[in-house]
RNA sequence: GGGUGAUUAGCUCAGCGGAAGAGCAUCUCGUUUACACCGAGAGGGUCGGGGGUUCGAACCCCUCAUCACCCA
């Protein structure tokens, strides 16, 4: 085949995904005898479609998953979508809406038939669309959060929970979101500052003539709902009134004057109301004071309850002004300071939250999270960056019971009934709570189940081992589990991380897994975050479009660097695509030049240094990518390909080697060029799968064997550092010579002599073995090693121990000659006087270790070398003119 | 208020105890048959400020400043 000038990604993409996918490689084998490495996919939303988020987790798996599949590991990436509950419902409830319908009307049945349509028309929008970056998870073991399986894992834990009083049904405070009449998660609440008022309300107290109490709220509405007032006991303008009864305005509740160090005396006035059922904080005094707790709202967040009739229905913010007007009016309203607070919003529906007194199913998360935290104690998982492990210990330290009911539709219905009652019957079957009811009531009643769903997370914490069969005894539960690492954001290392280590270590006896990579949040250019209604959102499919997805992958694999976030930007993109063509324009000179490989191809016998140093190179350039894989470092593998594919194959290697394409010299280059390569190929193929494998069959015949299934390389005894030693010093007279040149504007047409003083006899065989090289490399007519005086009007320059000289007579400017020497000549010298100072120091001599003041030594005799011959040319120089 | 991270070349970022690095951008030169999505070369930094530890600090410790995020 003849390979066309410029790489074009669009053209073979498509066609090797296919290829790949009926191949059968992205297959986890567990009768194989492969040492698993299990990668979970953290599941994508069903209602989402691929963002960069997901791209940048997804390349990294990926490329793992490449990487150890091809070390010959048996690769399980499990892949899986979730059912989003509430984002989901939304969803479909959005498009009722639009064609006024509404899921009260249409009944449960019908609205989940709907949102199951749904699902199946619009759910693989994502598995699509990671297709076309090029991933490989395994998908003939897809999974979805509600598929059947992963049901019978949900009610399992959720009833096995609740036989160990890990599960109960309590009344606390939840975040009650009114819009959507559900509770939410306090992970789900965002709070965000608001310019408001603080009010300050004096309250009559109880039995003292005339004599008040001003409490600081900023939330008046919930007065009607007040159950004590509560100052700090140390406080002495209110120490008298501790055991005192003050009465709420408007409501005249007679409600206690309590003490409670919990209040802060310099905020406010020092004194507070106390509302537990609308106040997280008050319910906890509420608590431990043993006050009632008096709900003033109701679902819809209007005004109900004990309260006067007029404010009945209203909704809480015109409830809230017409208190104010009220206390303005029987002078109950002392005053108003601005203030500003923080009031929750619901991420969901951004309605503003309230705190509402509800039944609902909580999980013993204090419980479970106790072994959770001890496993990263003790190193059983570990976080990478390792900082992470104080985030994840600081929530799990403070963890409060987990509220997992949702009054939602879509989601795993709670396995509980209540009968007749309210007595509660939980089970995995409707017959097997039945049978429990009759037993209880000794006769058949009539059972209730409790409507509402279970929190999206509670199937996602079964994740790790509900996809792999469990509850079922299966060989993919048995080899797959503990997973090797968890490749994440860290936005979600509450609600998911968390909740898996906590149900893997419970229901599994072992971590879900060794090791949680958290990366970072991929921003627009100007580190901004992505989002819609700023507009800056950047589609992972538009730049793979654009630049291929193999550019794309390579990009987000570049910059994710731990601990940083990733500001994404075309110029990136643009640049690893242009790194792409290279690679492939380097395959179009191979082609060129009949540089085929050649299965006879031995490194380990190649005989001309150049080919021996190349080889080398290229074990370092594996071993370089392995440890920064080995440690997480993505962006330091991709660095290590890049600046071997790039600075040292293209630029150096294939164009030493082009002056020996006419000598006997020529074989062992074009076999030597073509196996490196095909280790590019090989590295490569993690990173850059597309173009990696179209090459691979492009520049030979491979009889259909694909580049996805190849083996990693290693390369016993490829290292040469004599070679490695004489290329370094054949690149720096090259450089040094270019850049003298160009220094002294020697035209680049012009053919010079070069004259090199100084030659060891090493140097002269090193000289003339390389002559074709370096007059080509840099342009010269004629290399001579003599020791002669330089000529007249050479430009001088000194590399190692070689003083080199160009005799540029008619060209040359002397005196800027002479700025040019001087000038090097000074940097060396205040090189010098570092170097000399630090080894004069005794302490130093005396505390560094020894390879370091041998370095020291030879960096002081090469600056010494260099300022001598330097300073022998200047003289030369200035006698000449 | 508590915590975490960041502050290095014009920009975006690596490096995290022993000679300041990359990519992009800039400037010069270049139609030498792989590649102008290219090549050769150059300029550009008291590594946020101030202390300290060390023979030696961009890197470790303290402190301050600014920015970002998380939790109250």
């Amino acid at each position: 085949m003849t390979l066309e000038k410029t790489f074009d990604p669009a053209a073979i993409e498509s066609r090797h995904y296919d290829e790949w996918e009926k191949s059968g490689i992205f297959t986890a084998n567990p009768e194989g005898n492969g040492a698993p490495f299990t990668i979970m996919m953290p599941p994508p939303n069903v209602t989402g479609s691929l963002h960069m988020g997901h791209a940048l987790n997804m390349s990294l798996q990926d490329i793992l998953t490449r990487y150890y599949r091809m070390k010959g590991r048996d690769a399980l990436w499990m892949p899986g979508t979730d059912h989003a509950g509430i984002a989901t419902q939304m969803v479909v409830e959005r498009q009722l809406e639009a064609q006024g319908l509404n899921r009260k009307e249409m009944g449960r049945e019908k609205f989940l038939k709907r949102v199951w349509d749904w699902k199946a028309e619009s759910g693989g929008t994502i598995t699509r669309q990671l297709r076309k970056l090029g991933t490989t998870p395994d998908w003939s073991r897809e999974r979805f959060t509600m598929d059947e399986g992963l049901n019978k894992a949900v009610l399992k834990v959720f009833v096995q929970l609740y036989k160990e009083k890990l599960i109960y049904r309590d009344k606390r405070l939840v975040n009650w979101d009114p819009k959507l009449q559900t509770a939410v998660s306090d992970l789900e609440v965002e709070s965000r500052e608001t310019k408001s008022h603080m009010w300050h309300i004096a309250y009559e107290v109880e039995g003292a003539d005339a004599r008040t109490i001003t409490i600081a709220t900023t939330r008046p509405e919930t007065m009607l709902g007040d159950t004590a007032i509560v100052v700090n006991p140390n406080d002495e303008r209110f120490k008298d009134l501790i055991g005192k009864h003050a009465i709420v305005p408007i409501v005249g509740r007679i409600v206690p004057i309590i003490g409670d160090d919990y209040v802060d005396m310099e905020t406010g006035t020092g004194a507070m109301k106390v509302t537990p059922a609308h106040d997280f904080n008050d319910f906890n005094l509420g608590k431990r004071h043993d006050l009632p707790m008096i709900s003033v709202m109701d679902k819809f967040a209007k005004m109900t309850g004990e309260i006067p009739e007029e404010y009945l229905g209203l909704d809480r913010y015109v409830a809230r002004k017409k208190i104010l007007a009220e206390l303005e009016q029987i002078e109950a309203l002392v005053k108003v300071d601005d203030h500003v607070t923080k009031i929750p919003y619901s991420q969901r529906s951004d309605a503003v939250i309230e705190p509402l007194l509800t039944d609902q199913w909580y999980v013993d998360a204090q419980t479970l999270a106790k072994p959770a935290i001890e496993a990263v104690e003790t190193g059983k998982t570990k976080f990478v960056p390792q900082q992470w492990e104080n985030t994840y210990f600081a929530w799990m330290r403070s963890i409060e019971p987990w509220c997992i009911s949702r009054q939602l539709w879509w989601g795993h219905q709670i396995p509980a009934w209540y009968g007749p009652d309210g007595t509660i019957f939980v089970g995995e079957t409707e017959s097997d709570v039945q049978a429990q009811a009759d037993a209880h009531y000794g006769a058949p009643k009539t059972l209730t189940r409790d409507p509402d769903v279970l929190d999206t997370w509670f199937s996602s914490a079964l994740w790790p081992f509900s996809t792999l069969g469990w509850p079922e005894k299966t060989a993919d539960v048995a080899k797959y589990y503990p997973g090797d690492v968890l490749i994440t954001g860290f936005d979600i290392i509450f609600f998911w991380v968390a909740r898996m280590m906590m149900m893997g270590i419970h229901f599994m006896g072992d971590v879900p897994f060794k090791t949680v990579y958290m990366h970072a949040l991929v921003r627009d250019a100007k580190g901004q975050k992505m989002s819609k209604t700023k507009g800056n959102v950047i589609d992972p499919l538009d730049l793979t479009k654009q630049y291929g997805a193999d550019a794309v992958r390579f990009t987000l694999c570049a910059m994710a660097a731990q601990g940083r976030d990733i500001r994404m930007s075309d110029k990136r993109v643009e640049g690893y695509r242009n790194f792409a063509t290279k690679i492939w324009n380097a395959a179009r000179y191979l082609e060129m030049n009949n540089a085929r490989p050649d299965e006879s191809f031995d490194y380990k016998t190649t005989r001309h240094v150049l080919n021996q140093w190349i080889v080398g190179e290229t074990e370092k350039c594996r071993a370089n990518i392995e440890t920064a894989l080995g440690e997480y470092k993505f962006n330091a593998s991709a660095d290590a390909i890049y600046d071997f594919v790039w600075g040292t194959y293209c630029d150096w290697y294939l164009e030493l080697a082009k002056p020996l394409m006419d000598t006997d010299a020529a074989d062992e280059i074009r076999k030597t060029s073509a196996w490196v390569f095909d280790q590019i190929l090989l590295m490569l193929n993690p990173f850059m799968p597309f173009i990696t494998e179209e090459l691979y069959a492009g520049i030979t015949n491979r009889n259909g064997a694909r580049l996805i299934a190849a083996k990693w390389p290693e390369y016993p005894g490829a290292l040469n550092e004599a070679a490695a030693a004489e290329i370094k010093q054949l690149q720096s007279i090259i450089s040094d010579i270019r850049s003298v040149r160009t220094d002294m504007n020697v035209p680049v047409a012009a053919m010079l002599n070069l004259q090199i003083k100084g030659a060891s006899a090493a140097d002269r065989d090193m000289l003339a073995r390389h002559d074709a090289i370096i007059k080509r490399m840099a342009r010269l007519e004629a290399i001579k090693v003599t020791d002669d005086a330089a000529p007249k009007g050479a430009i001088q320059s000194v590399v190692g121990g070689l003083t080199l000289i160009l005799p540029v007579a008619d060209i040359i400017d002397i005196s800027k000659e002479k700025t040019r020497l001087s000038k090097e000549i000074e940097k060396q010298a205040s090189e010098l006087k570092k170097i000399e100072a630090k080894l004069g120091n005794a302490q130093f001599v005396a505390n560094a270790p020894e390879e370091i003041i041998a370095e020291q030594n030879a960096r002081k005799s090469e600056a010494q070398t260099i300022i001598t011959k330097l300073s022998a040319a200047l003289k030369a120089i200035g006698e000449a003119a």
